[in-house]
DNA sequence: GCTATAAACTACTAATCCAGTAGGATATAT
DNA sequence: ATATATCCTACTGGATTAGTAGTTTATAGC
């Protein structure tokens, strides 16, 4: 349960290695080659090709092709949700469509959603999954203050 | 991410069946049959078959054959937590490998584990979805006060 | 002991998802 | 023109999911 793709790892570790890189008081930023992300998060370079695309399409990255191209940021770190990534990659952030808001979709085999215990459970599952992944942004995890973790 | 498996919903609604079915003052209890319990809850009938055995198997449930036989719990509904059931069915509760206690397992493209932004993140949902399923039993759901549930 | 009942077990399957890869097209700077 | 670097489509092998089929074993009542 509750597992994360690779592929939303890989474009988490992106992104927070372009929130390194950026600067805050320019408005040009300095695009950062797939090549260099790929070799310093250590991300097969094709796949990592395919993900900065999509968070491309996504409008949270940039780019330029060519001599002097790359990628950065579209908006500051601290504008920037965990959820909101995590939801390009893998859809709906809900352990079951009964309780997703936006892609709500009712069980076949159930009888009173109002008074279903599997989604009651579910979704309070949800709402603490999401009070972090929705109120935590790229810049508040790299500006965390209980780090190193401790298990 | 976070999803439930369509044999863990159902795990969770027989178990629901069966507390609702427990009888909290006897020792014996009276066995329900597999064919009551896949109409009741609209589930695949073949399919609770090998759930039920799972359950019975991880000493959730005991049964007896033949006429008169049937499945019922082998403790209390408030002796039975929802963590418990779901890691029979999904292994490990943690959005990655590295965050898991028992089954732990380093990702190979991590450098260094204790200043891990997706690990610091992902932590933190882990402890706050265990909060939930590891403190909430089967009779506590059944008993809960604050429904039916609104979004 | 025979018969009906009901769980126990083994093995298979079709569909979907995941983690990539391959190969070429397109845009840009010099 | 050329080298550079992203853009895009399609594909593949393996794992997981949601079941189903068919047979075997245990039990209760006559």
């Amino acid at each position: 349960m509750t597992s994360l793709t690779q592929k939303s790892k890989y474009a988490l570790k992106a992104l927070f290695y372009l929130s390194r890189h950026y600067q805050p008081d320019q408005g040009v930023q300095t695009p950062v080659l797939i090549a260099e992300l790929a070799e310093a998060e250590h991300i097969p370079r094709k796949f990592l090709e395919v993900i900065l695309l999509e968070l491309k399409h996504a409008t949270l990255l940039q780019s330029r092709k060519g001599k002097g191209g790359g990628y950065w940021l579209s908006k500051k770190p601290q504008d920037i949700y965990l959820g909101h990534v995590i939801r390009i990659f893998e859809g709906p952030i809900a352990p079951i469509a009964c309780v997703s808001k936006r892609h709500f979709e009712a069980c076949q085999d159930c009888d009173d959603i109002d008074y279903c215990q599997v989604r009651y459970v579910m979704l309070k599952v949800k709402l603490a999954v999401l009070d972090i992944l929705d109120k935590t942004s790229l810049a508040d995890v790299l500006n965390a203050d209980d780090l190193p973790i401790m298990l």
